[in-house]
DNA sequence: CCATTAAACAAACACTTGTTTGGTTAGTCA
DNA sequence: TGACTAACCAAACAAGTGTTTGTTTAATGG
């Protein structure tokens, strides 16, 4: 039967993935090397060639699941509710764990910048930007001052919920819930119309 | 005279750490080669070891200036002015422009992460603590409500502020003032006591 | 049972990395 | 002038990089 075949090769392939996705979320993908991730999943380096075809494209594809997966994650956070300011909390809330906790796929995304890989940089650029669609979407949707500038107010949220990867840590004192409601709090008041 | 020695000396070792910084500033650290650098300056690579002693002193030294610098430009920017919200604009400016555009010793301290060089890790995150205490205290200063928390206050003007090395564009549609003041008043009317 | 093939391996390749070594040059100073 | 030395260079080193090559293993399907 084909389907065991595959079966057995996917195991492999996706094990090999996720190491990579895990190994450049932890250290970056320059400082992870190709030896690093045949260690990692007790292979020969030279044998990583039969799955994949470089290191640029493992990346991508990583970060094609990554976008997938947050963009899941992310719809999902806020779908159920209806009012826009519940919406921002949950949506900043699901960030935050995407950046920080959520799976090696989401947070390569957020710590592996684009132009690390000038060959597939425009590509990965597009892919970011299909999540950072979304996330306008959401800020879009607040109803607001007209002094505000959904802009600047967009690329405030999206930064911070960015940076969470160098403070955040889940066993700390924060909760990704608690960021997203103090976080939209803070901005509430003054732009909510 | 010992003065024109040092003298021709140290602009040959300024000429070479400023193409470092400017160089690490807008590819990266481990992006960068000594042999980029020697390119630089026109040296050969090797005649870099007289004047520093390995790559990533080279770094530890950029990153102690950068943030002699940012103290002083964003303790000249808050000092002469008295209200705290004023403080706070004034402050995200020169975050931003120090982010941006100030310097490239400013720039590196943004864009390099302390655990890029293992060896310094400890050294370079004290270096940065150093002017986020700065930072810290003018967030403290801020006149607020009795629920806002302001650490998660100071994370989210911090991030905003880092991240925007990713879009800022100086010769676009916003100013580093401009930012300054929409985001402190996003934040000014919710959280203001 | 045997041809086929997926999946791995050992070994090397070509190149880049940070760094060291030993020698050269050109100013400085007594 | 001649010793001294700051400042450089050419060349190599050892280690690490992503990747390719030819070969082996072991399971599958006819």
């Amino acid at each position: 039967m084909k389907a065991q075949k595959a079966q057995r090769s996917n195991s492999r392939n996706e094990a090999l993935i996720e190491a990579a996705a895990t190994l450049f979320a932890s250290q970056g993908f320059k400082a992870t090397s190709m030896r690093d991730i045949a260690k990692a999943v007790d292979m020969r380096p030279g044998s990583i060639y039969y799955h994949v075809s470089s290191k640029d494209d493992l990346l991508l594809a990583i970060y094609e699941t990554g976008v997938q997966q947050i963009t899941e994650v992310f719809e999902r956070a806020i779908e159920p509710l209806a009012d826009p300011w519940e919406r921002l909390e949950a949506g900043m809330a699901a960030l935050v764990r995407a950046v920080t906790e959520e799976s090696a796929y989401t947070r390569v995304i957020f710590r592996v910048k684009p132009d690390e890989v000038v060959r597939y940089q425009a590509e990965l650029v597009d892919l970011r930007d299909q999540f950072e669609a979304k996330f306008a979407q959401l800020i879009a949707d607040l109803p607001s001052k007209r002094w505000v500038d959904k802009h600047l107010l967009r690329l405030l949220m999206l930064g911070a919920g960015n940076h969470a990867q160098l403070w955040f840590n889940s066993a700390g004192s924060y909760s990704a819930e608690e960021i997203g409601k103090q976080w939209s709090r803070f901005i509430r008041e003054s732009v909510s119309r």
